[in-house]
DNA sequence: GCAAATATGATAGTAATACTATTATTTTTG
DNA sequence: CAAAAATAATAGTATTACTATCATATTTGC
């Protein structure tokens, strides 16, 4: 997989940025620093001034690549969604049956993101905190009606509604198939952000992962035995 | 309900205020209409300077009161998830079949605020709207863990607490009882946003509840029959 | 009823943020 | 090698998120 994505491009919305970044060594220093440097401290003292610092460029550089840093956030999930939904298409394509395919569906969609792939520029591991700690700040915005209109939630909602369709796969008679698909990719990051600050909240931890309580909630719930 | 909390204060952490807003004719003008305002332009436009505007008092007064506006909208918060819990408690304390009890918490959960209450100059409604929108925002911050030893978030995992014991009264042999706590707390915040900005990731809508969704949902993975 | 205490208001000031604009310099490319 | 494109440097603006100080209004305790 590393190898195949290596040569493969994770297409995300060209309104997002103003110069693709993957065009120019600049530009993937941008990326790049950015994701350690929000993952470092938190997206919102994360500046395009730090940034600039951080890879010895200037800030009005880093402004003809992205509008501001809203854009950019918007970026980096779109890019670690349309990372996610290239694996988990990977992963199951190939797997005719339903049970066995939603449940390595949960297993992509949950596992932690352990290693950076070092296929490119892009620390997935560091990505991945990010999403679990920022992602909801991209959407909950007085904005958000005008961006989804433009088509920037466009690779999360078909992720969401990959992970529906495998729901009514295993189970075409389940009636909240687009919720219960909505509430296991979002719940999975609310369980990873609660093992680390929460645990009293969560019944997960080093030895129950998030994969266990969400394949028990979902087969449950669809009425199916989970030893397929 | 509302003649009894009119005359119950929600105890929030003091910390989170500098001089405690319901002793003070502007104290309940600064929470009121903060309410409102961040309902009207989401938290990120909402400064303490526009709130004296409107409140016709000044930027300073209002720093007496609240130490910054993530206090507030911690304290705002607090505020709705102590609501919510005298809410949980009163609705749910005499009933003593464990499976109804459960299915009126997440009822009382998961019903739209439709109304202000009008008992305080506290506009539940709005706060309810402020609570999907925002109330992440309130702990994905890099402070989350000294805030939570503070204890700032107390009501909300006392809140959660219960309802985990309300699932495990009804199905004490189940494993996953703080994980699907925690998920029915924040799923239903997040499927109402969904409703409204995200409909194609929902299977709820002006006909189907998030109630309907949780309860099949809890009863199914709880392996109880709804028809309680 | 008045002085002291307290609460509120007004004004000013600071450092940082989130940009925009302009110009200079470097790098690329035809 | 010249022209074009990319990047860097500098400066400037409005707003934010405060702090500090002083003035004025209101409350209260005697």
């Amino acid at each position: 997989m590393q190898n195949l994505l290596k040569n493969l491009k994770v297409v995300v919305h060209d309104k997002l940025y103003l110069k693709d970044p993957e065009t120019s060594d600049l530009g993937k220093r941008i990326v790049g620093e950015s994701i350690t440097l929000i993952d470092d401290m938190g997206f919102e003292c994360f500046t395009f001034k730090k940034l600039g610092d951080r890879i010895g460029s200037n800030e009005s550089s880093i402004y003809r690549y992205f509008e501001n840093k809203h854009k950019l956030l918007l970026y980096l999930t779109s890019w670690y969604w349309g990372w996610m939904e290239y694996r988990l298409v990977f992963a199951t394509n190939n797997i005719s049956d339903s049970k066995e395919k939603l449940k390595k569906a949960i297993d992509i969609l949950s596992e932690e993101v352990k290693e950076d792939s070092t296929y490119s520029h892009i620390d997935e591991k560091a990505l991945n905190a990010i999403v679990i700690n920022e992602y909801s700040k991209s959407y909950l915005t007085k904005e958000v009606d005008k961006e989804n209109k433009e088509g920037f939630f466009a690779i999360y909602k078909r992720l969401v509604g990959r992970v529906k369709d495998m729901i009514l796969e295993a189970q075409p008679d389940y009636g909240f198939a687009a919720s219960l698909a909505s509430t296991t990719v979002e719940g999975v990051l609310h369980q990873h952000f609660l093992i680390q600050h929460f645990p009293s909240l969560t019944s997960c931890s080093k030895t129950v992962a998030p994969k266990d309580f969400f394949t028990d909630l979902l087969f449950s719930s669809l009425n199916l035995e989970t030893d397929a």
